[in-house]
DNA sequence: GCTGATACTATACAGTTGTTCAGCAAGGAA
DNA sequence: TTCCTTGCTGAACAACTGTATAGTATCAGC
C-alpha cells in the first residue's frame, strides 16, 4: 500500500505461486475456461509470460493448483464450527454463506467441473481429494441422525445432498436471480429433515 | 449404407445444419468446450472449414443451435407420456432413462452451462428457452399435489428439484460410478414425496 | 566481497484459433 | 440450352495458443 516503488519485487516461490493462483481464479471467475490462458493470467498478475511454466510447469499444473486451493478453502469453510450449531447445521450455513454461495466462486467451480469431466490431469486431482468432502458430510449426517435416534444410509444421502448443492452452483451461475440464499437453505432442510429428523441441533 | 459413391452429396441447408450440429455434439461430448473448434467439428462432419460460417455465421451461432436442439430433445423426452404413470412420474423416469441420464448427453449439458455462465449469446438463448422447462415441471408438480389434496409452492419446489437434477448431471460427469440410475430415482422421490404426497400416480 | 542457486523477463517458436473470401459446381427456373 | 441461386470448397489471414529457452537480476551462504 505504502509501496511507492514500482520495482518488481522478488517473491518467494510460495508467495508467487499464490499470486498466480489468485490471478488464475480471477480470470476464470470472469470468463470461465476461455479466459484461463497464459496471456490473460500473466496480465492479471502483472508478470511475464514465462512465470507460469517456471512455477507450475504448465497450464495444467496451474489449473491443478487452482483446484487444490479451491477445494481446501471450500472444505475449511464447510468445517468451520459455528457456535450453537450442530455440524450439519454449520455446513448448511456455510453453503449459503457469502464465502461459498458467491457467484464468482461458484463460476470457478462450474469451470473446474467441466475440466474434471474432460481433462485427465484434473480428474486425477479430483479423485485424490474428493473423498474428504464426502466423508465430512457423511460424518455430519450420521451425527445428526444419531442425535435423533435414527438409522441413516449416510452414503446415499450424502451423494444426493452433494448433487443438490452442486445443482445450486449450476443454478447460481446460469440464472442467479432464481435461487436466493434463503431458498437454498430451505431446500437443504426440506431435503435433509426426512432423513436425519426434525431436531437437528441445539439451536433449532 | 449402399452408397458406394463417395462423391460429396449436396444437401439441403436444413439437413446440413443438422449434420453439423450432430458433429458439434459429438465433439463436445468427447472433450467439452475445448474440442468445440472449427477444425474438429468439420473433421467430424467430413466437410470443409467454410461450412460452419456459411450455415451458422459463426461458432457462437453453431453453439446456439446445439443448445436449442439439446433443449428441444430434452423437453421432448421429459414430456413423453408413459402409460400408467402420472406426469411427474413420467418425468422422473425420463430423467433417469438412458436418453437423458447418458454421460455423453450430460457432458454436453455441463459444457453448455459453462458457456451460458460466461457467453452472453448463449445466455440470451437460455433465457429465451428455459421458462418452458420450469413451467413443465411446475405443472406436473401441481397436478400431483392436487391429486393428493395438498398445497404446494410449485415454483420453489421446482427450482430446488431442477437443482437436484442438474447436480445429478455434474455428478455423472465428474464421478459417474457414484450415482446409479436407481440412486438418482430414489433421490428424486425422497425429495419430492414430502412436497407432493405419497400417492403420486395410478401405478404407484 | 565472491559464488551458486533461482526468481524472473523477454523473445522466439510451431501449431491452432475463428473468420473472410474468391471461386467452383449442382440444381431449379426460364 | 442459358441463366441464377446457393450449397460448398480450400486457401489465406491475423490473432492467439502453450511451451522452450537464453539471458538477467536478486538473494542466501560463504
Amino acid at each position: 500500500m505504502a509501496e511507492t516503488m514500482r520495482r518488481k519485487a522478488r517473491l518467494s516461490a510460495e508467495e508467487r505461486r499464490a499470486l498466480l493462483e489468485d490471478a488464475a481464479c480471477a480470470c476464470i471467475a470472469r470468463g470461465g475456461i476461455r479466459d484461463f490462458t497464459v496471456d490473460k493470467v500473466v496480465a492479471e498478475a502483472g508478470v511475464s509470460r514465462g512465470l507460469i511454466t517456471h512455477h507450475f510447469g504448465s497450464m495444467d499444473g496451474l489449473l491443478v493448483a487452482v483446484y487444490t486451493r479451491m477445494y481446501r478453502d471450500w472444505l475449511a469453510v464447510m468445517e468451520e464450527p459455528r457456535p450453537g450449531l450442530s455440524r450439519i447445521e454449520a455446513m448448511v450455513e456455510a453453503l449459503v454463506s457469502p464465502a461459498l454461495f458467491d457467484r464468482e466462486v461458484v463460476n470457478i467451480w462450474l469451470t473446474l467441473w467441466g475440466e474434471i469431466a474432460n481433462n485427465p490431469v484434473l480428474r486425477d486431482t479430483h479423485r485424490a481429494l474428493y473423498g474428504d468432502y464426502r466423508a465430512a458430510i457423511m460424518t455430519a449426517l450420521e451425527e445428526a441422525a444419531q442425535a435423533n435416534g435414527r438409522e441413516i444410509d449416510a452414503e446415499t444421502v450424502a451423494t444426493a445432498f452433494i448433487c443438490l448443492v452442486d445443482g445450486f452452483g449450476v443454478q447460481r451461475c446460469v440464472e442467479p436471480a432464481l435461487l436466493s440464499e434463503e431458498k437454498a437453505r430451505a431446500a437443504c432442510w426440506a431435503f435433509l429433515r426426512p432423513h436425519i429428523g426434525d431436531q437437528v441441533g441445539a439451536a433449532r
